[in-house]
RNA sequence: GCCCUUGUAGCUCAGUCGGUAGAGCACAUCCUUGGUAAGGAUGAGGUCACCGGUUCAAAUCCGGUCAAGGGCUCCA
């Protein structure tokens, strides 16, 4: 007879079962048997297989929760991965975990999986699920587990086992397919209700390119055809708001083939929107006491060599131009042309902070691979700044950096973040006093703000701790944009200094900072996020002028000088066509205000205005212009 | 960079077995003068990304280059 065991639930309902009750069991008792996927048992995951032992605390994890769906998922890349095994039995099986949205398996196979053949994979996949196989948990020995795994033909697993993974080691089993995995799993096959393959890409084994090339197949699945429908819905969105796609329906920017792959050609369209970001930057900077500085694109590579960027940054670096046989280079950063400017003469204390702002365009080499529309180029331009002060204005002058990015985002409509402090990697330089002086300044700022943050130990660049931002856009997907670095280094490498009020020198401190990071970078999220709507204050086109015929053509251009005249950008389409194909191109050119002019409009001087959003009025010409000059003046967003 | 896919008119895309290029939209001209998401006719527009090869013949087959797209981070 098994001693009683108490298991403690939420909301302190106690339990007492047999030790050696299977969780499944339990579950039931409790009338939950239909949603729960596993078990918290003391805040570990487990089977709904596994017994419990001992007293212990009980959270039964259903498929809504986070950890409930990634059991239901890593089922699910199972399940693919016995389908994948039983039509292409030559396949190697490596590994399939998990990832937002869905999961991945990646497999040793002889060609790359092909639409079809994922069409085939699901459809086994939907066999599988019918079979309702019971999936059963092995602990093994490593010895145990190596042979089974030889004995299988699958190397990649009996490398991992060799690979230094601790006993017990466990593995899966349901039907004729066992993989190596450290569950927990659901009790059947049967449990999965919607699946969908989605995709194939290569991998590299272990994410090494060194390692042989493997086939990966993405996929996801949901508690129900309705999620995964919803799901599959967002997809499509994104992929709506590609700013690739937007870009070029929108003629805002482009590329060329003649002129190199990861740069940006700015179109009218585009270069007015950047205009009006620009001058809001320079604006608020201004405001916000900066300076500006402006430097060359180029420079010796001697500069570049006691910055340190040769050594640590070469690989980014473009390099091959002489200049009457002085070897220069394209800068991929603007920070050591800001000291250059600093070291031009005597610095006091007195005179710090120096804040220094310059929209610098820099030139950085990304591998062929990893450029992506305006996100990922090999020329953009930075919203840099550097400030220059001493060790104790670090925390105000972070403080007053993070109130000045919230305000400058907030006003493009970002108003959701996600904080990372970055500590001390395990290369570094300067003294660890410094380190720990600059990290606690960036914390307490951190603090103080009641600014909700996640610490990413280890990843603060070589140099100093740093502050980064991720702006959540309309899909609540996170982007990052802004970051704030504290930088000991170049200081000492420049010899950089100050004379303070002992009459000594003393070394600066250096923070960098972006706030939008790249304005391409930043662009292309404002496209996705707007998807191409802009608030009125940011759209190329604030108001299309449209005549109903010729005969309405020299009301229409009285309207837009008038527009133009208070600054609000209007154009007027001329042209010999109906009314409604006017309307329509404007509409889909996304511009925020159709300004419709006829008999009737022009006898009472009024104008009738249809809004982007489809909204009909009309309203006297004089108060049109007045409201919409308003909402521009207030960058209201829409 | 690596693996896969793609590259045909300004855009979106057809083009079969290798036989010498097509549509819609956009553009131009004309007709139409209109009331809130596409009026009609006619016309112009192509070194089929580029280089080379196979062939009597290449958009099509082969090789290379360039560019674009997806993937290469979230470890059984």
């Amino acid at each position: 007879m098994n001693k009683e065991i108490t298991l403690r639930l939420s909301g302190d309902i106690e339990k007492c079962v047999p030790a050696g009750t299977p969780f499944f069991e339990v579950v039931k008792m409790l009338g939950q048997s239909k949603d729960t996927v596993g078990v918290l048992v003391n805040g570990l995951e487990k089977d709904l297989s596994a017994m419990a032992e001992e007293d212990a605390k009980l959270e039964l994890l259903t498929v809504d929760s986070p950890e409930g769906l990634e059991i239901y998922r890593h089922t699910s890349a199972h399940v693919m991965a016995q389908a994948v095994k039983e039509i292409f039995p030559s396949t190697k099986i490596t590994i399939g975990p998990v990832i937002k949205d869905g999961f991945y398996y990646d497999y040793d196979f002889e060609r790359p999986f092909t639409p079809e053949d994922l069409v085939l994979i699901e459809k086994k996949m939907k066999e599988i699920i019918k079979r309702r196989l019971p999936i059963s948990r092995i602990e093994l020995t490593k010895e145990e587990a190596i042979a089974l795994f030889k004995k299988r033909d699958e190397p990649y697993k009996v490398e991992l086992i060799e690979d230094g993974l601790t006993e017990p080691i466990t593995a899966y089993q349901q039907g004729d397919f066992i993989d190596l995995c450290r569950g927990p799993h659901l009790p059947s096959t049967g449990k999965l209700k919607a699946i969908k393959l989605l995709s194939t890409g290569g991998a590299y084994w272990r994410g090494d390119e060194k390692n042989k090339m493997l086939q990966r197949i993405y996929g996801t699945s949901f508690s129900s055809h309705l999620a995964l429908d919803a799901h599959l819905k967002k997809l499509e969105e994104i992929k709506k708001r590609d700013h690739r796609r937007l870009g070029k329906d929108l003629d805002l920017f482009s590329t060329s083939d003649q002129i190199g792959a990861g740069l940006i050609l700015w179109h009218p369209k585009g270069a007015i929107m950047r205009k009006v970001i620009e001058d809001f930057w320079r604006d608020e900077h201004l405001k916000a006491d900066y300076d500006f500085v402006a430097t060359p694109h180029m420079a010796k590579r001697e500069l570049w060599e006691q910055s340190g960027h040769l050594s640590f940054y070469k690989e980014n670096m473009y390099e091959g131009i002489d200049v009457d046989g002085i070897p220069y280079q394209i800068k991929p950063m603007n920070c050591p042309f800001h000291i250059m400017i600093y070291k031009s003469k005597l610095r006091s204390y007195r005179d710090l902070p120096l804040r220094w702002s310059e929209l610098g365009t820099v030139y950085r080499y990304e591998r062929s691979g990893a450029l992506h529309g305006l996100m990922r180029v090999r020329g953009f331009t930075q919203d840099d700044a550097h400030i220059f002060c001493c060790p104790d204005q670090i925390e105000p002058e972070i403080l007053k950096v993070l109130d000045f990015t919230t305000h400058v985002l907030g006003t493009f409509g970002f108003k959701d973040y996600e904080i990372y402090l970055s500590t001390r990697p395990e290369k570094y330089v300067g003294s660890l006093d410094r380190w720990q002086q600059a990290t606690a300044a960036l914390e307490s700022a951190l603090k103080q703000k009641g600014i909700a943050y996640e610490i990413d130990p280890g990843e603060g660049v070589f140099y100093g701790p740093k502050i980064d931002m991720k702006i959540k856009d309309s899909l609540g997907r996170s982007w990052q944009c802004t970051t704030i670095q504290v930088d000991f280094n170049l200081p000492e490498r420049f010899g950089m200094t100050y004379r303070g009020d002992d009459g000594k020198a003393h070394q600066p401190i250096m923070i960098h900072r972006a706030l939008l990071g790249s304005i391409e970078r930043f662009f292309g999220v404002l496209i996705e996020h707007y998807a191409g709507a802009f608030p009125t204050w940011l759209a190329p086109v604030q108001t299309k002028v449209i005549p109903i015929t010729e005969h309405h053509q020299e009301y229409a251009n009285l309207l837009q000088k008038k527009l133009r005249d208070v600054g609000i950008r209007s154009e007027v389409d001329h042209r010999n066509e109906k009314m409604g194909l006017k309307i329509r191109e404007a509409q889909l050119q996304k511009i925020p205000y159709m300004l419709i002019v006829g008999d009737k409009e022009i006898a009472e001087q009024s104008v009738s205005v249809r809004q982007r959003s489809g909204v009909n009025t009309t309203v006297p010409l004089d108060l049109c212009i007045t409201q919409i000059k308003e909402e521009i003046a207030l960058k209201r967003a829409v």
